[in-house]
DNA sequence: CTTCCGCTTGACAGCGCTTTCAGAAGCGTC
DNA sequence: GACGCTTCTGAAAGCGCTGTCAAGCGGAAG
């Protein structure tokens, strides 16, 4: 291994300064064409790749954006951070991913790693940490939010309007006749998760649906959550015709279950979830959901974030998730399976 | 906003020169209990984070792992990652990921990013660049490739045996009595999508079944090509019984395609994958697939980067695929419709 | 021909930290 | 009490780059 070439191996090749060789890198100042050239054909030959880390530490910018997201696997975030990417393409800022997952702990501890190196602003995908902590860095470097409304900063946040979504679901399925209505929650510590509950209750009111204790359930927006109490709800003998589940993951756990009992989607039960996963297009049937283009949420934040670097203060446009009618719903059956037991 | 306080100002109030600092930070050297007290207070009282770029410069280090992946969204690269994650996690190395896009030039620039950066060591995920690309920079950092043949880095290659995987496939068809298989490839430009077609075709060889190129199709690892390539396997008529897709995604395309035409799975046409990705458990019906456990993978590869780091020559063993038979194969049915053109 | 102006360029002082080197204690021993 | 040894600690020299400052240069203006 050869010993990294560096500015000064390049401004002596060239027989220049080093000031003049950083000035060409950065385009900071005008340099003559014979120079430049000189320079620019040693940098190629030699291969030069300035080190980052030193012109962060020259110029106080580390041009990298920290973002902490929850779990990087899952479909949601990893959707919102190739958002953030594009977002982020062509500027030359980059971004530095680590996740919480949904441990205040683990998100503290990523939230200090991120400060460790400097990040020049800060993105927040959802998260259990309290707002103190958010604020108390918001203090230090830009900060944007998604998907969470962190008191004080509220200008600050990419929020969507889940009532309305899940009142959108709500309004479809009362539509199509339902009126024995399922709903498995996520879980109460999240604050999108509560929001949604919440909403569906209010619409199944303002539809005029009954609200029934035993066909709410609670999940924590993994698959199997949603296997299992899709289980635990078809074991009251399914006294329901429609079930709405507070996210796609959830949604396509109680597919399998419902699969597994022979129960058809939609001729016997309608089936919808939330976020409009990219893979909800593909479920079979195609899941009815409400769309939450958490990609462009990413690019969104990622350019809110651009903004407020170049200083000037980007206003957030609250965002409408939108119903995706597909084909997991439908009719109510004209006879409904009554409760069995 | 505060200025950021340094190492100095913690040495000044606390009374020590920096270098004590330092070595209480790090652990480098012994340092009076009562001195070591006062400094953790102050660097407590003043909410001091040492700032790691100026480590980095200072000791030669950055500790980061580069990650060049291909698409962050991508379920198969999202698990992957987390693994990644996983396995660095404990260390002080951390994951800085970029993505190719499965295009050189993106790739190139992904690694000329992270050699900027000064990357500590590299994980390469998959990508089309050019070997050579690849050892230019594994002579600078150590390099681990994941589903990836590096020329001249074999030994750091974390590899599957995709044509055993595909071979498994095949034999399973064949023993439930199928003869008519169709295949839909990825890009002949990924290497493991040429290896799965290649086993794909020795395997069929070696079960003594005819391979028809009519029934071979070429989609791009996505659902939308598994969609459309079943769409036009169908519509010759359907002469086939079953259907064995390159990797997941597109299988889940297909799925979809095959639900349009109500042809049923595995009744109708047997259908697998590859990969088994974690929402392959929960297809209607689930998935027949091979296990790649790429979370293990990303976490392996995250090891071996740890242990090259630490000076050791760890050993590669090629990671042997594992058929998963679920519910979306079945035996081939009695009077296989036959070609109807 | 001198003076002034504008542009290009190099010297140099950091950015915040680590690490070497050598001095200062502290301790045990003769 | 002096000597040598081991620890602990501070001064200082970088790590690789940027940005300020002033000098140097050529040409335009007087």
């Amino acid at each position: 291994m050869s010993v990294t070439v560096t500015l000064m191996h390049v401004a002596r090749e060239a027989g220049v300064s080093p000031s003049t060789v950083s000035r060409i890198l950065n385009g900071t100042a005008n340099v003559t064409p014979d120079k430049r050239e000189r320079v620019e054909a040693v940098i190629h030959r030699l291969n030069f790749t300035p080190n980052v880390q030193a012109q962060a530490l020259a110029n106080g910018r580390s041009f990298s954006v920290g973002v902490l997201t929850q779990n990087i696997s899952s479909p949601f975030y990893g959707e919102t951070l190739a958002g953030i990417e594009r977002g982020l393409e062509g500027s030359s800022y980059h971004p530095l991913v680590v996740s919480g997952h949904w441990h205040a702990e683990q998100e503290q501890q990523a939230l200090d790693l991120l400060m460790r190196r400097r990040v020049d602003a800060l993105i927040v995908l959802g998260g259990v940490i309290e707002d103190a902590a958010l604020q108390n860095v918001a203090a230090r470097v830009p900060l944007v939010a998604v998907g969470r409304d962190v008191g004080g900063l509220s200008e600050r946040c990419v929020l969507i309007d889940n009532r309305a979504g899940i009142r959108d679901v709500v309004r479809h399925l009362a539509e199509l006749g339902h009126r024995d209505v399922a709903f498995i929650a996520g879980l109460e510590s999240q604050h999108d998760a509560v929001e949604r509950r919440e909403g569906f209750e209010a619409a199944m009111q303002e539809c005029g649906l009954a609200l029934r204790s035993e066909l709410m359930r609670a999940g924590d927006y993994t698959e199997g959550s949603g296997e299992r109490a899709t289980e635990e709800l078809l074991s009251l003998g399914r006294p329901f015709t429609a079930l709405v589940c507070a996210n796609d993951q959830m949604a396509l756990g109680a597919r399998l279950a419902l699969y597994r009992r022979g129960v058809r989607v939609p001729q016997d039960v309608s089936l919808t979830g939330f976020d409009d996963l990219f893979s909800s297009r593909y479920t079979t049937p195609p899941l009815t959901t409400v769309h939450q283009a958490v990609n462009e949420l990413g690019e969104l934040a990622a350019q809110t974030v651009l903004r407020l670097l170049a200083g000037e203060q980007p206003r957030m446009i609250p965002y409408i998730p939108r119903l995706i009618v597909r084909e997991s719903t439908g009719p109510a059956p004209l006879s409904p399976a009554t409760g069995g037991h």
